[in-house]
DNA sequence: TTTTTTTTGGCAATCGTTTCCCATCACGTT
DNA sequence: AACGTGATGGGAAACGATTGCCAAAAAAAA
């Protein structure tokens, strides 16, 4: 507790009570706002108040309104970019309503999640926000069972489920990838898909057929890689995709740190951004824009879904009726550098 | 409070006291450990506990034993690599005592920064980790004050005063960068450092400086350029350098944002690294290995940092003195692969 | 058997608030 | 003059644990 190692020991609010020659439960009355007090009176506690620069006790108060004003989130694990953003997103609207954020990240190990899940639950929380991409079902039933409000962040498998849920346009993002490489000229676009056991993944590679229907271009089926959205995998499959009998001249990664892997082929074997091969990521994280060239990508609106799960927990939490229980808000293209007309090397 | 919703109210020692045919103090003393209670009697309360999942409500707790069991972390703002490596280490050692970690960003803003203190003050918190470059004596008086205890993190410019602190060793880092460089053969070697208005911007430099000395290398003086560790800085810095009549044939960045910015500026230029250009960053955050080529840079062992930082804070959460109040660990060379022997190109 | 010591176990106060409910008091009404 | 009413303020019981201290019982010592 903050001030108990103070010389005198934490001052309480009998003793505002005492100075301002007032009961406590006026004191109490003046420190919640609540009606009953002539303001003469308020203006007098609120002045001894600020000028002894007493500190509620969150404990008791805590004690009396089972409340803890903590949120918690899980997260995967720390990494760059995704994580990050939503974070950031959530702690901006948690700021205004003065509840503190706790982070936890499972590092996908069922034995630590087990152990924050008993922590949280007997240590207080007033609601959870669940970034974990792989459905968790063990999980989320244990929540519901305890009537802990939550809501879970990103597009997980398990979307018919009964909880709220955030997510992005994924569809519409490789949709729209797709369409621009199009617009610059590329008829030969490779994609490096994340694995296709996820519905995402699956919704990327859907976006990119019907852009290339829609421009009536054939999907050439050996230009379909599948990757494991990690920059290795971005790495290989680029180096397939350039061993093909004709190489495409653009490439759609699946994610950021595919597209990393991407860059790095192509940087291995001299081959020009985006004079020579034109690349588009998929999330639009942190490192994004450092790259070299900087990286054109679809966005996902992190820091906005953030915002917008906390805005929903929080409206949870106070016992308000969710009237939809999944969101997605809408990617967009942002275009840097990575990408340009074809035929220069063609 | 979590279980609060449930249908049936949360479950209090009480009725586990009732149930096992015990007192109130009995059940207290087995939930504690504490001696006094036949093994007996011991293990009728445990079964029970068990079997009808009791979980003590934490801010009884709390409210007696003046504890919280949270930390807070105050970071400058959600960025890549630096904060995350650290946040990493702090909750491996947090998660074996079974604090929660509380996250805030201060985003540099003095108001914030004001709301979060008053909140962790009111609110309770054992202990503060400051994730802070900039010295903010406000603050750190306010914590002395309120007795709160809390450790420093990374390299801070008051580095006299008398509360604990980690950093590593940042000259050694300049030293050992700059060597290695040397040691590949370069004799021409730029250095685009942070502020120096830094400590440890110029704890860099210094190494860079003794290091050339050691190897009997005369300092250009035009090879040292000043950035603010950004990547537009390491990106203009670059310009500068290779504009320079004679231009080294290896660069030294002081960040590895500020080595992204090179990496940009050569890229611009159609200079290959490592075959034309070295270089070297610091740091090596989370990005660096993605980049292409993958960034060789003086690493700072920021999970092992975290969780240094973490244990001495546990330590003086439980009243221990420390003897030292400021720790160094050690800085190391990560070779990957943007380094090569000057010539090719010269 | 009696006395002393050690083990067990429980009473009741306490932590610092919130909140239900009752007591006053000053006024305007009838 | 008696009464109803609204505005203020306070008394005291929670909230769910921990803990100092004492009592009873059991074991050991005399």
């Amino acid at each position: 507790m903050a001030l108990k190692r103070n010389g005198e020991s934490r001052m309480t609010i009998a003793q505002i009570a005492d100075e301002a020659g007032v009961s406590i439960t006026t004191v109490s009355k003046v420190l919640n706002r609540m009606p009953g007090v002539a303001s003469a009176t308020r203006e007098r506690v609120e002045k001894i108040v600020a000028h002894r620069q007493y500190v509620q006790s969150h404990a008791a108060r805590q004690l009396r309104k089972s409340q803890s004003g903590l949120i918690d989130l899980a997260i995967m694990r720390l990494e760059g970019g995704y994580d990050l953003g939503i974070m950031q997103g959530v702690q901006d609207v948690l700021e205004t309503t003065g509840h503190r954020l706790v982070v936890f990240a499972t590092h996908e190990d069922e034995a630590l999640e087990q152990r924050w899940l008993r922590r949280i639950l007997e240590q207080a929380s007033d609601g959870v926000l669940l970034l974990q991409p792989y459905a968790r079902t063990n999980l989320t039933n244990v929540l519901v069972e305890n009537h802990l409000p939550f809501v879970a962040i990103g597009d997980r498998n398990d979307q018919q489920v009964a909880f709220p849920s955030i997510g992005s346009t994924i569809w519409q993002g490789g949709f729209t990838a797709t369409e621009y490489l199009i617009g610059l000229g590329h008829r030969r676009i490779g994609i490096i898909t994340g694995p296709l056991a996820l519905r995402t993944s699956r919704a990327r590679l859907a976006g990119y057929r019907e852009a290339l229907a829609a421009a009536g271009i054939a999907v050439d089926e050996a230009l379909i890689m599948e990757g494991n959205y990690m920059l290795g995998d971005g790495y290989q499959q680029t180096c397939a995709l350039l061993d093909l009998p004709e190489p495409p001249t653009a490439i759609f990664a699946g994610n950021d740190a595919q597209a990393a892997g991407v860059y790095r082929a192509l940087y291995a074997r001299d081959i020009k951004i985006p004079s020579q091969m034109s690349v588009v990521g998929f999330d639009d994280v942190m490192y994004s824009p450092q790259m070299s060239p900087p990286l054109t990508t679809i966005r996902q609106p992190l820091v906005e879904i953030g915002r917008m799960a906390a805005t929903l927990l929080l409206r949870l939490i106070a016992g308000e009726m969710l009237d939809m229980n999944h969101l997605e808000l809408s990617t967009s293209l942002v275009i840097r550098e990575s990408c340009a007309p074809p035929g220069i090397s063609r």
